[in-house]
RNA sequence: CGGGAAGUAGCGCAGCUUGGUUAGCGCGCCUGGUUUGGGACCAGGAGGCCGCGGGUUCGAAUCCCGCCUUCCCGACCA
């Protein structure tokens, strides 16, 4: 276990153990202008393992990558009434270029619909040209009032899928499709988070939108927080932009355009949702590294059998580290630890007098002696039962921090420690302005049996409401 | 952007109230040695425009004004 003082305990400050695991797992160091981050070697790592994971799902999905660029007339934010309302308040504007002031003011993008409509306008013509499934992954800036690292920057990274269709049931179909397929699985069954996914009320949709959907998910500190998002624009998008396309029989139509996206934000979403007061906790199918062989002692014969030990790993297809650096055994134990990588197969000479080593569980802290030869098969087991009762402790976490309720001053008690979940008949209206002026939100709206619901309207929805990031 | 707290070595802090020689401490870092099965020890050493700019003063880390940044609570948001 870690020493008193290397970590601040969750229950004693849990924004301080938040930042402390963010510096002392060297995931990512405050920049230099406000709300900005650097993102550290081992912090990127794992972004770049998010990124593919995410990027194989989008493409499977049918949607392929392109790139639009950092810098967006001015002009074409106002062109969508609700969109520029919504964003210009956090927009960075570029009014000089060159040494000399700009005849039209430049944003830096906060989001690409207005740039990439103005470019799908261009594309489509025919039904034969739909769905248009387009991806990019870019970085996007946002003044926020109130940064906090990975989770609200003023430049962060992401993935924007924007999709135009020929009908709204196409549209309202793929929004969902890579809502489940995409988001909800990685986030599942990669970062191993057990999410809610419902539909947000009309003052929570993104702005512009028809519908957006969510992923809410439950921090340890009882917070809720929005790990991925899709939109339905309906045609609002497509009328400011001009995406018309025409059918079979040659008339003309307006597209219905999808957004949705997932951004850095996952991994403040990683460390808030598994992380302990030892540090982070890595899920094995998203860890960079997933297994570290720490030679116990500096001794070459430790040393030589512990590289034998990763060879073997690596060839069994596990990413493995190899630590024989000097320094005591505690010191890099808890280095690694705080890191959050699976699974620690500490190599010792006692241990290997006896044909053994020794595999430890970052998740459950558990230990257990195994034979040498059998070590690269028991660990990609452990890999995977880790992996498992990650998202078990997720789910579990999930349920018990979710109080049905049947009364706002209920649902308000409930949200100081997770989700409360009540008709949404009950909330709707005055019950909603209610409880935001505790700090307390809806999350999402689902149908009784907990699927996704069509539209707001849709009699017999529950709320799920809670305080979030 | 409102309310609160804070910026002194890589990190955590003391010093400031009551201005006064070479600004301290712990951890970390470097060198050498002894160590290494849960944050090791000894010895030696390096590292500071005391957040930035202005002012008061013979003299400012310390007093005054402005700005920047960070953290917490809130409003805004992925």
């Amino acid at each position: 276990m870690a020493q008193p003082g290397v970590l601040t305990p969750q229950n004693e400050d849990f924004p301080r153990w938040y930042q402390d695991v963010v510096a002392k797992a060297e995931m990512a160091d405050n920049g230099p202008v406000r709300g900005t981050m650097v993102i550290r070697p081992y912090g990127y790592a794992i972004w770049e393992h998010i990124q593919s994971e995410i990027d194989r799902r989008i493409k499977a999905a049918g949607a392929e990558n392109a790139y639009f660029p950092l810098f967006i007339p001015e002009s074409y934010l106002s062109r969508e009434a609700e969109h520029v309302e919504g964003f210009s308040p956090e927009l960075a504007v570029v009014t000089h270029a060159g040494g000399e002031q700009l005849s039209e003011p430049i944003v830096v993008r906060p989001t690409s619909e207005t740039v990439i409509g103005e470019f799908m306008a261009k594309w489509v013509q025919s039904h034969r040209d739909l769905p248009l499934l387009l991806n990019q992954w870019a970085n996007v800036v946002r003044w926020e009032l109130r940064p906090r690292m990975f989770l609200r920057t003023s430049e962060f990274l992401w993935q924007e899928g924007h999709t135009a269709h020929a009908t709204f049931e196409d549209a309202a179909a793929y929004a969902r499709k890579i809502h489940h397929d995409v988001y909800n699985d990685f986030i599942q069954n990669v970062l191993g988070v057990q999410v809610y996914l419902g539909i947000k009320s009309k003052s929570e949709r993104f702005a512009g939108a028809t519908n957006t959907m969510t992923c809410e998910g439950i921090m340890r500190d009882g917070k809720a927080l929005q790990m991925a998002t899709s939109h339905e624009l309906g045609q609002n998008f497509a009328k400011a932009f001009d995406i018309k396309f025409q059918d079979e029989s040659g008339t003309s139509a307006y597209c219905y355009t999808t957004s949705w996206g997932a951004s850095t934000r996952l991994i403040g979403g990683l460390i808030m949702s598994h992380g302990d007061d030892n540090g982070l906790v890595v899920p094995p199918r998203l860890a960079p590294i997933q297994a570290v062989v720490l030679a116990v002692r500096d001794e070459e014969s430790v040393n030589n059998a512990a590289e034998e030990i990763s060879r073997q790993l690596l060839a069994a297809g596990i990413r493995v580290r190899t630590d024989h650096g000097r320094g005591s055994f505690g010191r890099r134990v808890t280095d690694w630890e705080i890191k959050g990588v699976p699974i620690r197969v500490e190599v010792g000479p006692r241990d290997l007098a006896e044909g053994l080593v020794t595999l430890a569980r970052r998740d459950t802290g558990e230990k257990v002696q195994v034979r040498l030869e059998e070590a690269p098969a028991r660990i990609a087991t452990m890999l995977e039962e880790i992996q498992e009762s990650i998202l078990a402790g997720s789910r579990s976490a999930l349920a018990s921090r979710t109080v049905d309720v049947s009364s706002i001053p209920e649902a308000a008690e409930a949200a100081n420690e997770g989700f409360a979940r009540l008709a949404w008949d009950l909330v709707k209206g005055e019950g909603e302005a209610t409880l935001r002026t505790q700090a307390i939100t809806v999350r999402c709206l689902q149908r009784g049996d907990g699927s996704m619901p069509d539209n707001e309207d849709e009699a017999g929805l529950v709320a799920i409401v809670a305080k979030s990031y």
